[in-house]
DNA sequence: CTTTGTTGCGAAAACGATTTCGAAAGAATG
DNA sequence: CATTCTTTCGAAATCGTTTTCGCAACAAAG
């Protein structure tokens, strides 16, 4: 049934109907100036005949297409393979499904040819763009964030167009603060690259340990990279062969920390009974870990459905939609990881 | 610059270079019938005007829209958060980007209304679709295969369109071979839900049981499912608390097998002194276990790569591509968490 | 000088929707 | 009855491209 190749347009339900296509078109978008009997007959029929309108022509004469493009970072695999972005692709995805949108990814080229990320975006005519995990300082992305075209980013803050953001300092402050009750005072922390990311989370480690009266210690943070568990094995090896070693490292993300676990393990070091250890993220495979990761969750959940949310808003309102930084919270994971030093001062 | 809103058409490019819209067209498009200097002309204009195609327009006129779907399972977190189908999907994006198409998610709603997998691949219009991961059972999928467009899917044949499967049945049979060279007799087996995936290493496992010479003991096959280390943690327990239990257990997924694992140290077993385990896909973070997991590496990446290019294959020249199986091969990954048992027959 | 064949190009009709503007018919008003 | 509003609808233009078909112009052939 319904194998005919023509699908059904706006012209076969006026016929159909004995009206013109300009009556079923507005009958369809719930115009005014038509009788409330006309348009309930062409919106039965419609669905009767199965109608599905045609975007192509749609977007041709509205010039939007109901379409939102994503742009997260191709190479290394730490784009769509990082759980916590992945998390954030999903629940836009399906956030925006339900607001009508369909997703289409934002790359640099197209069938060969190079093409500006902007160029990505007219080219696909999206009616705005969401973009995560990239270089922010890459002229592509800074060009497209100019253009006026409706753009939100995570985790990074530009200020003429929205943000969201996860609460890094508050989520790091909260972390430390943790460590610092159990008793921690040589607390190490290797961050990721320095953006903006990292820099709150510092703000963050610093403040919740000068409100608990420590001295922050530079030989103990060091910068290492994002999702990247060899960086961290690095990283952890030059902490742990300090004169005067930390109790307890901090690391960027939860990926990065099983790089490190590795090497604490091939130092015949125990986690943590001679060091502990907190991540960051709160991947599900954090939690089954042994021991079981005490880190931060971010609600990658939540961050993708209100990034999708205000990205809709400021499409549909363009005008009087200002710029604003949304923050999401997430919570601190207890797991097994961290020791309580009764050594208290 | 170039921050006129309205893009440069085929039309200004015509005024531009004094001939009519149909020869900019057709020199754009490189057909035969414009005189070399004149095409080189306008497509040397074109480029100066920075211009880009409306491709709403031309997907009004030629009904393809170099748009290809993907179906991925949306529900629970075994989506794109599966790190074997995120791998899938990021090379198939990579590569579809490389031969001029973009990718568009499809789901089972679009705005509030429900609507079918095929409703919503004929609204946008994609000229093929990639399924995985999908219970291939679902009606909407099984009228979405049916219904003519061209379709790949991963890891399940159906008759009438062709498909890419990672090598189950091979690789099973490598492992399981690994396991029995190692001086395993008496080896478990967790497997997924029944797809054809499930039987595929079924058939594997056996045939290499036999050509060892090895009875199959049906106490030691339990059904888990994947991706699911709870349901993996029960199958463990099970498994292990057998009067007679196995000296080695293959689990459907390295995910799953994080969930055993826990159940095993639980139970005060160590990996590999007390029981060998393998698991299956070779996602990255196995790697960095500890015990270093031996398991089978499914190639994702190729996987996607192969599966998009079959698909636009499929996609033009629909008449001449006949369906077909396309077998992507992987290899082991041998690691430190199977132990050889000296004792041979 | 006619006929036939090439070659290069353009006019115009689509594709399927949206939207403006005005027309017709009936209702309300004077 | 004439006039003015409303209400309901349709004709037609438009979005930017592709594609068919035919028209010139000029060369080769008779």
């Amino acid at each position: 049934m319904g194998s005919g190749k023509g699908n059904v347009t706006i012209k076969d339900i006026s016929l159909k109907c004995g009206v013109s296509v300009a009556t079923v078109s507005k009958a369809l978008n719930h115009y005014g100036d038509i009788a409330p009997e006309t348009a309930e007959l062409i919106r039965k029929t419609a669905r009767e005949m199965h109608y599905i309108p045609n975007t192509a022509a749609r977007q041709l004469k509205t010039n939007t297409s109901h379409n939102i493009g994503v742009l997260f970072v191709d190479e290394m695999n730490s784009g769509l393979t990082h759980e916590y972005f992945s998390g954030i692709l999903d629940a836009a995805r399906a956030e925006a499904e339900g607001l009508g949108y369909d997703i289409t990814f934002i790359g640099k080229n197209m069938g060969g040819r190079p093409m500006t990320y902007l160029e990505h975006c007219q080219y696909r005519k999206v009616d705005g763009v969401l973009i995560a995990n990239v270089d922010f300082s890459d002229p592509g992305v800074v060009e497209l964030v100019r253009s006026g075209l409706p753009v939100i980013t995570i985790d990074y803050a530009f200020d003429s167009t929205s943000c969201v953001m996860s609460d890094n300092m508050e989520g790091c402050y909260a972390l430390t603060s943790l460590l610092i009750e159990k008793g921690h005072r040589k607390i190490a922390f290797i961050h990721g690259e320095r953006t903006s990311v990292t820099n709150k989370r510092l703000v963050g480690f610093n403040r919740a340990l000068r409100d608990h009266g420590i001295e922050p210690d530079d030989r103990y943070i060091v910068q290492g990279r994002f999702h990247d568990p060899k960086k961290s094995r690095e990283a952890t090896r030059y902490l742990m062969e300090l004169p005067d070693p930390p109790t307890v490292i901090m690391y960027p993300d939860d990926f990065s920390y099983i790089g490190g676990m590795t090497e604490l393990e091939k130092m015949g070091l125990s986690v943590p009974q001679d060091v502990s250890t907190a991540g960051y993220d709160g991947i599900p495979i954090s939690q089954f870990l042994r021991p079981k990761l005490t880190t931060y969750h971010q609600d990658a959940e939540q961050i993708g459905k209100v990034s999708v949310r205000k990205l809709v808003e400021t499409i549909e309102n363009k005008k009087t939609c200002i710029p604003e930084e949304i923050s999401v919270s997430g919570y601190v994971l207890e797991g097994t990881s961290v020791a309580s030093l009764q050594a208290a001062p």
